[in-house]
DNA sequence: AATCAGCCAATTGTCGACAACCTTATTGGA
DNA sequence: TCCAATAAGGTTGTCGACAATTGGCTGATT
């Protein structure tokens, strides 16, 4: 899901073997940072090292995977600093979503959001508030704010290599107490400016939604290092 | 160039055909819509069809090309639409590394920004103002802010993918008498944002500069589409 | 005891051949 | 004359085997 073209039913091996390496990978069944041996893989999947190969060589063209010549591939592992930079460009792009969003989703399609909005408002009410994070495709709200743009583009890039790779990352900073429920707040914001029709309120709202999350993570990545002094930080 | 592991000699032969099909599509040594023979190239760079398949399937990766299955790959080929779309992402993402640029940008790398565009200046003065797009690496505008954003994550996108994609596409619109002039005072402000260290201001100025000119596009290309009434339009 | 040299196993890189599929030209019929 | 079915040719997809390089292990030397 996430990528168009992912409804065909892997018409060769080499995309067959593609869909479910970058599935495995971005769902983190395949933790980052793990090393992938082309032989294991070739036998679990029951096809030769050629196609294999190939699908990894296109995993790394989408920097899903990471290569050094004649030692194997991993798994991507983003460092502190590059899960910082990627929240940076999420906060552009999905920015310009919502403003495109605003000017192009149907009212239908508004309407739904918002129907989306109040159900998470039921869970949230009697469920664990942290389950607000954990929804995906189309009752995530990003999700669906992203698909409304209407730009196919813009769609690949943030739905297909980012989406999930900063959703395998979330949890892992989403657990701030206060956190869920501002979040909420600032959803309700940003769809009624959708609503409105006032594409660069909505851009601006979504702006700041993100650049929160992100001074978030800043803000509980500087007390994990505080709490162990020695040997800090980025993994890898 | 433009990517940041492009130094390195070549360490296997099919990163060195990656390199070579990278430079030459983004380049426009081979047109975009252009149908890549694997046993053409195979026997041009002297290698077997295996790491040649293995470098397409890595540019597929990066969606430099376009392969429909048992049929063959083709090099990109933007349709009107997909151009805008890019332009749009171009906006949120060049903005954004504007607004970063003016934070982390050393002074020293600010001179040498005006120093660039001083000699544009120059240049422009005596010779033929379309050749103020034809530069390219370090001596274009853009290329320098968006590394001086110091951003990895946001370089790799702007200059390894889309930088050269939509460089392919400039020449065919840029040739709108005014525009050249336009663009250099535009640069100009934006350099000064930067300058004052104003992220704000500078984030504003360059996607209102790069707005300009998909807004330049899209009038040009209704002028074209009223040109000819019939069978307009879209490549592929 | 620690370090470094050399060897060995395992993994990755490359190749040529075969199979499957699409494209195109040709031929026959309407 | 035009369209459609068919067959030939060529291109892409897949495979197994061989070569090259890496990383770790053993063991000798200081």
């Amino acid at each position: 899901m996430a990528d168009s073209n992912n409804v065909i039913p892997a018409a060769t091996l080499s995309d067959g073997a593609f869909q479910r390496l970058q599935t495995a990978i971005v769902k983190g069944e395949i933790p980052p940072g793990t090393r992938i041996s082309e032989q294991f893989l070739s036998t679990t999947y029951g096809i030769s090292r050629g196609p294999l190969r190939e699908a990894i060589r296109r995993l790394e063209g989408r920097r899903l995977v990471v290569r050094v010549p004649h030692a194997g591939v991993r798994v991507v592992s983003l460092s502190y600093e590059e899960l910082i930079e990627l929240y940076h460009v999420r906060e552009a792009l999905e920015g310009m979503a919502c403003r495109l969003a605003a000017q192009n989703m149907t009212d239908e399609e508004i309407a739904n959001l918002r129907d989306i909005l109040a159900t998470h408002e039921r869970h949230a009410g009697l469920k664990a508030n942290q389950s607000y994070y954990q929804q995906e495709g189309d009752l995530d709200i990003h999700f669906v704010i992203i698909q409304g743009s209407k730009n196919q583009t813009l769609s690949d890039m943030l739905c297909g290599d980012l989406y999930h790779l900063v959703r395998m990352y979330r949890y892992k900073f989403s657990s701030t107490p206060k956190r869920p429920q501002q979040a909420f707040a600032e959803h309700h914001r940003i769809i009624e400016a959708i609503a409105d029709r006032d594409g660069e309120l909505a851009e601006m709202l979504m702006r700041r939604h993100i650049s929160a999350s992100r001074r978030n993570i800043e803000r509980r990545m500087l007390e994990q290092r505080d709490a162990n002094t020695s040997s800090g930080g980025s993994n890898q």
